[in-house]
DNA sequence: CTCGACTCCTGTTAGC
DNA sequence: TGCTAACAGGAGTCGA
């Protein structure tokens, strides 16, 4: 599903659709738009603006609109992908649907001169708004420093995994990221988040650092080491212990009873 | 403030 | 073959 890294990648194709004036903008599900955003309101937002700047907070896509207008903010749930003239950002989307049909487009906005930039989302989780509110969010994952790690993870007692992916405290990490990234530090995702010694810290920083990195250059939060064993019966790559599932933090969560502590 | 439980959404897949 | 039910998780809300 779209976490930190899918964004990232969705950030870069929406460069693609900067600097060119917005002339129509279809948002044909009023579920989709979020705190209160109508059609026509947005609409009137956008058409004859511009995008001039696409950045990214955790798994919030933001793009900065011309001549003082809005901030847009594109939430893609589980499912949402996005694509922008018929170049999607991802080639495949774990949990998402090898189609891509008209009916699931959730949002989207035709340039001058043609080509357009779309939300397509089926199972709808996602959204849109306006001048999101970005303090909400906490640091984002792919630039923490040691200091920003330790306040995050506190003398907090919630399982160490319901903390990595509290979006208020650390954003962009994931089910399946947070799954791989304790997985290669060796922790258990239950450990009360605050019981971790220095060390133990230092090397969830250094996992979650080269899991971010190695998998936004493979392209895609479901290609690292654990997720193929992610399944029922899976065992884990590095030992062959039969992994333990478990919900953790309100998510399946799988993980090695053996090395992971 | 903290944290867990619950709810929303619907395509996909396993199983009968 | 056709149907049903379980499953997936990001994010918001609520209550202890």
């Amino acid at each position: 599903m779209p976490e930190g890294i899918e964004i990232e990648l969705y950030r870069r194709t929406a460069e693609r659709a900067l600097e060119r004036t917005i002339t129509a903008v279809a948002a044909p599900d009023a579920w989709f738009l979020k705190r209160g955003l109508t059609a026509t309101v947005l609409t009137d937002a956008l058409t004859g603006r511009r995008f001039v700047a696409a950045r990214r907070r955790g798994k919030l896509l933001l793009l900065d609109t011309s001549d003082g207008g809005p901030v847009l903010g594109l939430r893609f749930g589980m499912t949402g992908r996005l694509v922008v003239d018929g170049r999607q950002g991802i080639e495949e989307l774990e949990y998402g649907s090898a189609r891509d049909l008209a009916a699931w487009d959730r949002f989207a906005v035709e340039f001058a001169g043609g080509g357009q930039l779309r939300l397509n989302d089926p199972r709808r989780l996602g959204g849109v708004e306006l001048d999101p509110d970005e303090s909400r969010l906490g640091l984002d994952a792919f630039s923490i420093r040691p200091r920003d790690l330790r306040a995050v993870l506190g003398t907090s007692t919630a399982p160490l995994k319901a903390r990595l992916m509290d979006q208020a405290r650390i954003a962009g990490i994931g089910n399946l990221l947070c799954d791989e990234i304790l997985w290669r530090a060796g922790l258990d995702p239950a450990r009360p988040a605050g019981s971790l010694s220095d060390g133990e810290r230092g090397r969830l920083l250094r996992s979650m650092r080269a899991v971010l990195t190695e998998l936004l250059a493979a392209g895609g939060s479901h290609l690292g080491r654990l997720q193929a064993a992610r399944e029922r019966g899976g065992r884990c790559p590095r030992d062959g212990t039969p992994l333990e599932r478990r919900t953790i933090g309100g998510r399946t969560t799988y993980s090695c009873p053996k090395h992971q502590r």
